[in-house]
DNA sequence: AACCGTATCAACCGCTTCGCA
DNA sequence: GTGCGAAGCGGTTGATACGGT
């Protein structure tokens, strides 16, 4: 009985992902479409399950992932839309090109929850908390609409700060830019709908990339080969700074 | 220097959703 | 309409790094 394993696991790795293994997930990918992910791992020569491999891919490996942290205005855009949306990450990060779900949760978890907790504000409601420890007592109340987005980053840069007047209203409109129609994504922003292919390698339409190369993959205008910036444990280094600690060789 | 507590984040697990026969 | 398989999603865990004592 019971629900069938996504995948047969006997002799499955698991764990952190090795250079080794991420450069044969990325050479296979770049080479081969049309598969589902539950075979990926058998052709590209991987002990592990499908899953695994498309994490990796969609975390890690894409070649548009935006390392770091969330620069102040991405942070504001995640709270509008986390006030929106809830814990949808996946649609949160949509917004946020370069971003993944994995990283805007864990962004989530352990910066945001704690500042708007700081500020007073309950970071599931968006609404200020209605007991207050005596010692996070604003000093003075001013009313959410005279805050802007100026103060609100201040505050919310602000990691000492422990009397903040708790307060985000719901803004008056989503600021994101809508997701681009083209292509196939969700989380690339954009349109699943659009995919012709049954597969589309996490979504981000590898035929377009291998049949037009990486360097016309849309990667924020940089014009950076993205292979070039490939470093172990990380994906890619957009910037293509010295931060850059390995190299994949495609042949 | 060693220990301990906390923070961070990569990865896993299991449930839900979607697409197809 | 139903069942099944694959992909997607969100919650949780665990290893590691970091900072304080």
């Amino acid at each position: 009985m019971g629900r069938q394993p996504c995948c047969d696991k006997v002799g499955l790795k698991k764990g952190p992902w090795t250079a080794e293994e991420d450069q044969k997930l990325v050479r296979f990918l770049l080479t081969h479409d049309h598969y589902c992910w539950r075979v990926i791992p058998k052709l590209a020569g991987l002990l592990r399950c499908g899953k695994s491999c498309r994490l990796r891919w969609i975390n890690y490996l894409r070649p548009d992932i935006k390392r770091g942290l969330l620069s102040d205005e991405e942070e504001k855009l995640v709270i509008d839309l986390h006030m929106q949306l809830g814990n949808r990450w996946s649609k949160i990060a949509a917004q946020l090109p370069g971003r993944t779900d994995n990283e805007i949760k864990n962004h989530w978890n352990t910066h945001i929850k704690k500042k708007l907790r700081r500020m007073g504000i309950d970071p599931v409601t968006h609404l200020p908390m209605q007991e207050i420890h005596p010692l996070e007592q604003p000093r003075q109340q001013q009313p959410s609409s005279q805050l802007d987005d100026a103060e609100l980053s201040l505050r919310l840069d602000n990691e000492d700060e422990k009397a903040i007047v708790p307060m985000i209203q719901p803004p008056q409109e989503i600021t994101a830019v809508p997701p681009p129609k083209g292509n196939c994504s969700t989380t690339f922003g954009m349109d699943v709908a659009d995919c012709p292919e049954p597969m589309c390698l996490s979504g981000i339409g590898m035929d377009g990339i291998t049949e037009a190369g990486w360097d016309s993959f849309a990667y924020g205008g940089l014009g950076v080969d993205p292979f070039d910036q490939y470093y172990p444990g990380g994906g890619f280094d957009p910037t293509g700074s010295d931060a850059i600690l390995g190299t994949l060789h495609i042949d």
